[in-house]
DNA sequence: TCTTAGCACTTGGTTTGTTTGAGTGCTAAA
DNA sequence: TTTAGCACTCAAACAAACCAAGTGCTAAGA
């Protein structure tokens, strides 16, 4: 149990922390704490704070720095996202404002923005395509042996690969696969597709072709691909500003971290309503122990859920971080809703 | 001009210091040399290859490191290619040996062999477009208002792209538009396209729409993507072994440098007929100043030609680094004829 | 004339020692 | 409970000393 003191002290040795990275000293505080006490009352209160791991020593003579424990209390109990600057709402408003042609676009250039106001790394996952349906199958002959196969979801996403075709296929049988495939799937759901994809469709296909397997798998890959969660990542080399005695090795294992797709979702952790805050080595990779992840849901009603975060040195200013991530985690899900209602009607 | 022993000690310290990094003094090379001169001679040759400006010191009692002059000197005259190695082959083959449905795979997949081979930073860039000619152009309605542009050339590369149409239009508009396109610029080169999509082509399409312009725009992004040189970079992460004493801000200089499309012509330089070399200041460009950049390019018969590079500290072993590029250009050609060849046929 | 042994000299890097300043814990008095 | 005072610790900055590697130059030898 901390006392307001101590509470107060523990806020000024964060936000002192945070702000200037050298680790804040007793006579540095008394100064600064709005309170009138000595320079050795805030040693005490400093000791007892230590004694309870919340701060630390760099070594026997320095100041204090937050241990992870003591970021948490913090981040727990005493800060208060700070509003939003006015700039940067300017900022949001106009990046975001602009005439968008595709879902992807909006996400990916959300990382940028978000990687911008920060100088962090940002994270940005569209919202889960997981509850939508499948909408549409296409097959479209470009050359002799090309064809382009195209998927649309309900939701407005499209996913489309190009594919050669081992031997001469005729229009019509394309035809058949595709009214089959429209027929028998549309409006199910992505997994459920996925599912009759391995169970019921090969046997009909096999009507019209001989060797179907080359088209499901074709089918397969790109229904993965669009139910696959799909994340951007904005400001990538702000990393280096933190990466101290630019350690190259933890560096490299850093970005091919961020850079690998599937394990992105491990990484930042399932999805929650608040905005989460995980400090250091409370994250279970190696790569991450000096960093802290900021991240946060957006919802758009029908149209599911997403996610963004944010990834900088554990020393971040935790009250402005928090501020602009709960402000944009809104004003994204506006632009989405917005773009989907347009999208509809 | 250089006698022969000159030459012979100058080779030698580039072989030694590219290999070790590490100024080399006379007594070293004394005893590393085929000829049985003392320390001493070497010194007076080394004095004379300084006169020249071929090495110099780092200082004023170092060993001595080559010049950038030395290094061209070096590659000009006296490097000799190193034939591969059993085990590189191996990796190229069996990389480069798969089933590939897309000549952008085949070269994004020859970017990452190139860096792993180097491990150095690689960069392909597929053979021109300028040449090949409009050969389709398809419009796919999708849902109720998004249609999908697709075009293909002749040398088998899609382009596509998604859009909203603002206004309902309906499918019999869309199929007049690409009856249109189809009609007037199959065929033609895509530059050619590009200039009668700003001349001819708006006035006939009134006669289908009211406001075409929203069409030629798509379509002409669709096509200057199509035409733009795409390129590929592998191993990125590689340039973090080499920024000395990890100056933040000029690898970032240098991170942005490359990943710039429509600089990347400019880096590379023009394309010539051998293997090119640029060492260090030779290249204009700040953030390369400690770096040295092989390119090749790699010719597919009348498919066009493209180009493949390497990019590594100036101090890279260039016998090994030019037999690798060498001989990967000829894989390349090779495996894109043979998937022309598959293609054509 | 070219080569080489020998030597004085230069220099970066490493080690060792010193000083300084910020900060701590503890004690004893207010 | 607070605070002044004091002895103590430690990192960082600086300086001195030394070492190893290498150089240029000179003078003798082939």
């Amino acid at each position: 149990m901390l006392s307001e003191r101590q509470m107060m002290i523990l806020r000024a040795v964060v936000r002192d922390f945070t702000n200037t990275g050298v680790p804040v000293g007793s006579k540095a505080l008394a100064k600064q704490l709005p309170i009138h006490v000595s320079s050795a009352t805030i040693r005490n209160e400093m000791a007892a704070l230590e004694e309870q791991g919340l701060i630390k020593k760099t070594h026997s003579s320095s100041g204090r720095i937050p241990s992870v424990e003591g970021y948490r209390y913090y981040v727990d109990h005493l800060v208060k996202p700070d509003p939003l600057q006015p700039n940067d709402i300017d900022v949001i408003q106009t990046s975001l404002g602009g005439d968008f042609h595709k879902i992807d676009e909006i996400i990916s250039q959300s990382a940028t923005i978000l990687s911008n106001l920060t100088s962090y790394t940002a994270f940005t996952l569209k919202p889960e395509l997981k509850d939508s349906r499948l909408s549409g199958f296409r097959l479209v002959p470009l050359g002799k042996r090309q064809v382009m196969a195209i998927l649309v979801t309900d939701s407005g996403d499209v996913e489309n690969q190009t594919f050669d075709v081992s031997e001469a296929v005729s229009g019509d049988q394309l035809e058949a696969v595709v009214r089959l495939i429209n027929d028998q799937l549309v409006g199910l759901t992505l997994p459920d597709v996925l599912q009759k994809l391995q169970t019921d469709i090969p046997l009909k296909i096999a009507n019209y072709l001989q060797s179907p397997t080359g088209f499901l798998d074709i089918f397969g890959d790109v229904l993965t691909r669009a139910a696959q969660e799909r994340f951007y990542v904005g400001g990538r080399l702000n990393l280096l500003n933190f990466s101290q005695d630019s350690d190259v090795d933890s560096l490299k294992s850093l970005y091919s971290l961020i850079d690998k797709t599937d394990d992105i979702a491990n990484v930042l952790g399932p999805p929650s309503d608040n905005i989460s805050v995980q400090i250091g080595n409370e994250m279970t990779n190696d790569a991450l122990q000096n960093f802290s992840l900021i991240t946060a849901t957006y919802d758009v009603n029908q149209h599911g859920r997403g996610m963004i975060a944010i990834l900088g040195p554990t020393r971040m200013p935790y009250s402005r971080m928090l501020g602009i991530v709960g402000a944009f985690r809104e004003e994204l899900a506006k632009k989405l809703l917005d773009y989907y209602r347009n999208y509809d009607e």
